[in-house]
RNA sequence: CGGGGUAUGGCGCAGUCUGGUAGCGCGGAAGUUUUGGGUACUUCAGGUCGUAGGUUCGAAUCCUGCUACCCCGACCA
């Protein structure tokens, strides 16, 4: 806390409060200095940044959907993307994202965002361009390789555009923490990242440039970074539970970004990347609530144990004996899509960086560290990886474009166009993402193009329907259809 | 980084072998028709055939260099 305050201050305090805030928000803003809570000041701001537009119409939207599949797309979700008008390729391994591409990338910030934050996390922002001299603090400006793009600016710099940022926060941290008080730490941000495959491929499933949320924490000693690990553990299975997604932590390897313990998060798609072999119970188990005790050490322990209790792993970290060990009726051997992976690698990066605090006796004490990825725009693609079907994408509620498309089937007929306006304001005054279809196109094509970018709930309206007073509502994972009153579908949609 | 391939309108492709000045489907525009699961027809617009050079009376087509992209393998959030 002390340290948040510290950098809102060294930030620019002024600049904060000339950003255009709601009188409302400022006042709150004003009130909770006065209380010592400065920093949801800084919250608002962050906010602020990630309003967006709700409903729209699509006559007015910018959705370039493509009938025939681009050639190089070779999986479903990569396909689905290109066709579905979320993302356009620049170059190898690097793309644009579209309207409705960066709409569901949002909503899966959103949720990254509002776990970390529950979990104790905080947001920053650092560059994407770093210097090389950070990078030879830690030795991996030579031990990284060709992965790493290097760049020189006009004086001949060496820089880089950052594959992750363990060096640079802990310079941050070092130069601004100093006392064992301002520990435990854990500050992450979501940005983009480059890592130069020498073979990108799958669109944004293994893209060259990504998104990444990566927090990274720092504690006085083992115990304190043990349950920071745990923390994160907790979150992300929190987080991926929302998106709809079974995420099954697995022991996984530490790789180049070194220490002892970590895993990864995977989740099943049938078109997964790498092969796994997992206890049924996983596919059962619920993540913990939102009112858990993150700061309760034995509960969150207790969360870990629970949850690496039973056999899960990787086909590189496969143990056959232990999973023949299972009852046959009990082992699940699928396809998995890494999603997250979580570090702990002590004091790696603050051993060689001198980041180092005071502890109560007086005594510098390196930092213990641990670093926690998810990868967003992964995400995006692996969540149609798991929920898609012939006709196209089907996004779960929590992370769809829109909540609703609405079809009018008639564009033009006056009773069809009224009660399509009227439909369309009542739900977009009921907070209901709504993606209007007025595009004067056959049926037929409405359809289609529905099925294909998935909006969770379809409301169709036609001369047909109208003549009797009902509307169509479809569930696009179901398929079920249902002539309603628009009061009745109105009162599902806002259920 | 090894191996294989491709490059022709926004997308998918034919034409290349056998050189003669570019075509089809989808998409786009205009219109007629149609209207509850990508309607049919008509008309139109859109391409210096990846790029640089060479051979030739003439090059999308033959030759050489370069570039980009894709696929398989090793590697990765």
């Amino acid at each position: 806390m002390i340290f948040l305050v510290a950098t809102c201050l060294k930030t620019g305090f002024s600049r904060i409060s000339s950003l255009p805030l709601s009188s409302q928000s400022l006042t709150e803003g004003a009130v909770l200095a006065m209380t010592g809570r400065l920093s949801l000041i800084c919250k608002n701001r962050i906010d602020s940044t990630y309003s967006r537009p709700s409903s729209m119409r699509l006559t007015r939207f910018f959705l370039p959907i493509l009938r025939e599949t681009p050639k190089e797309a070779e999986i479903v979700s990569h396909r689905l993307m290109l066709r579905a008008g979320m993302i356009r390729q620049e170059a190898a391994g690097i793309y644009a994202w579209l309207p409705l591409g960066l709409r569901v990338l949002n909503k899966i910030n959103d949720i990254i965002r509002e776990e970390q934050n529950r979990a104790g996390a905080i947001e920053i922002l650092m560059p994407t361009i770093q210097s090389a001299d950070l990078w030879r603090e830690s030795g991996r400006y030579d031990a990284y390789g060709k992965e790493m793009l290097r760049i020189k600016d006009r004086h001949e710099r060496e820089m880089l555009f950052g594959p992750t940022n363990e060096e640079m926060v802990t310079a941050i941290v070092r130069a601004h923490v100093k006392s064992y008080k301002d520990l435990p730490l854990n500050l992450y941000h979501i940005q983009w990242k480059f890592r130069d495959e020498v073979r990108p491929r799958f669109g944004v499933m293994r893209s060259r440039e990504f998104l990444m949320k990566d927090a990274y924490s720092f504690d006085l000693d083992a115990e304190g970074a043990r349950h920071s690990y745990n923390k994160m553990f907790t979150a992300y299975l929190r987080t991926f539970a929302r998106m709809g997604l079974k995420a099954i932590p697995m022991r996984a390897d530490t790789g180049p970004i070194g220490g002892n313990l970590s895993h990864e998060f995977i989740i099943l798609a049938s078109t997964g990347e790498s092969e796994v072999f997992c206890h049924k119970d996983f596919l059962e188990k619920s993540a913990p609530e939102a009112s858990i005790a993150f700061d309760d050490r034995t509960v969150m322990q207790g969360v870990f144990d629970d949850w690496t209790s039973r056999y899960a792993a990787t086909s590189e970290m496969h143990d056959a004996q232990a999973f023949a060990a299972i009852a046959p009726s009990d082992q699940v051997s699928a396809r998995g899509i890494e999603v997250g992976h979580i570090f702990y690698f002590g004091t790696k990066y603050s051993e060689p960086m001198h980041a180092a605090v005071n502890g109560p006796d007086g005594k510098e004490t390196v930092l213990q560290m641990g670093s926690y990825g998810i990868g967003p725009s992964r995400l995006v693609a692996a969540l149609i990886e798991a929920n898609h079907d012939d006709n196209g994408i089907i996004w779960p509620d929590s992370v769809a474009p829109f909540k609703v498309g609405l079809a009018n089937l008639k564009v033009g007929d006056a009773a069809t166009d009224q009660a399509c306006a009227d439909f369309y304001e009542k739900l977009e005054r009921a907070g209901v993402d709504v993606l209007y279809d007025d595009r004067d196109e056959r049926p037929g094509a409405k359809f289609a193009t529905l099925d294909l970018i998935g909006l969770p709930s379809q409301v169709i309206i036609g001369p047909k329907g109208i003549a009797d007073g009902l509307v169509e509502v479809k569930d696009r994972r179901t398929g079920a259809r249902d002539m309603l009153t628009p009061e009745a579908a109105l009162n599902r949609l806002t259920a």
